[in-house]
DNA sequence: TAAAAAATCAAACAATTGTTTGATTTTAAT
DNA sequence: ATTAAAATCAAACAATTGTTTGATTTTTTA
């Protein structure tokens, strides 16, 4: 589905509803305040609050998938560096589109939308099998344990990120760092982030100490 | 608040409801006719949807607390095996307790009740200060290491189960035990979980390797 | 058993929901 | 400049929302 400016501004303005006060939270006339056009406007151009969300999904999943593919595929990295790389790409990617995660929450928890159910799943299949490959090669290497569960180990960083992400102001209170610029503190939370998994990570993957 | 058969069995109905569909995705109408009761009745016994939100979440809450507590200051257990049981028990709670986790994922990810996100923060805090002084304990003993970020930790621990409890059809899936039966599964994912956590604990809070 | 209290009900309430209409304006193409 | 297409709008649409009403039934109390 091709977007225009338009289509785009009224998306955004959705996406950062929704992930305030949910989709059934929003309706399409707070959307259509809050984007500065007619409420006749999401029909005309999406057909339907439902369709709408699709392509949001659709704006923000589509352009996921080719760089994963590509960092597995590169032969100069070991096994490890590459789990690194996937951890840093997967925290980047939830920090910078933090609405949409939000939103993408509630629609896994609550089964209403299939459509976006579906496709959520098999992007979620996808990631799966690359780092089920991804595992084997480095066991292959001798470089991993044997026994891994690759599942719970996905689940570890998907979890451990979004659960950050949605508590980020209380990790603030809780280190007092209110003071500290947003920017800054959000360069910390991430380095932070990667340091933490990379090391969960390494202690279950690596025979190292 | 003190509850009756009728008022629990519909606050259980809602319950339900609420984490198929959402707070807001969950008409008054649809509870009271899975409940077998008048609309009016949630008016009449709660006063409102949202104050039954409030007493569902009262009603679970409650409990918790106590616990917690009383397994912090058993002098017979070392530091590491605290943070197991606490590992253990959150298993349990979150898996038994499953559609009402759900619900406060939504809850927390949409700023609305402030009432519920109030309360649901002072137990995070309460939380976050337990375990930080069962750390602080096992540090003073030698048996923790230096720098521990306990939110992180704390993040991962609540991340992984609920990513975990959220997308345990798929893992059933992957891992092709369609075939088991619901309690079997359930029984398996539960020390799965409860391994894979202790693994990640075990290697960011001691020198062992 | 009579009176009081609690529970239940269908119906109605106003407000809000997503969507459509049909007219009007703006933009693009010829 | 004329025509066709796209965009915008206020208004209306029927459906659903949470809640209240007032009458009726059931249960409890005295």
């Amino acid at each position: 589905m091709e977007l225009n400016e338009k289509q785009i501004q009224i998306i955004e303005t959705a996406e950062r509803l929704f992930a305030e006060r949910g989709f059934d939270g929003t309706s399409v006339r707070d959307i259509a305040d809050e984007a500065g056009v007619n409420v006749a406007m999401i029909s005309y151009y999406f057909g339907s609050k439902e369709k709408m969300m699709e392509a949001l999904f659709e704006l923000r999943v589509g352009s996921v998938k080719i760089r994963v593919e590509s960092l597995i595929k590169d032969e100069s990295l070991s096994p490890l560096e590459k789990v690194n790389m996937l951890i840093d790409e997967h925290i980047d990617r939830v920090m910078q589109k933090q609405c949409f995660h939000k939103i993408m929450m509630g629609v896994v928890a609550t089964n209403k939308n299939p459509a976006i159910l579906k496709a959520a799943n098999s992007v979620k299949i996808r990631n799966a099998e690359v780092v089920t490959e991804l595992i084997k090669d480095g066991q292959k290497k001798g470089v991993f344990k044997k026994k891994i569960d690759v599942i719970l180990m996905i689940n570890t960083m998907v979890g451990t990120v979004s659960q950050t992400m949605m508590s980020q102001t209380y990790y603030r209170e809780f280190n007092k760092q209110q003071d500290m610029p947003d920017e800054e503190f959000e360069l910390l939370l991430k380095r932070r982030l990667s340091i933490h998994i990379k090391t969960l990570f390494k202690a279950i993957l690596t025979n190292e100490a």
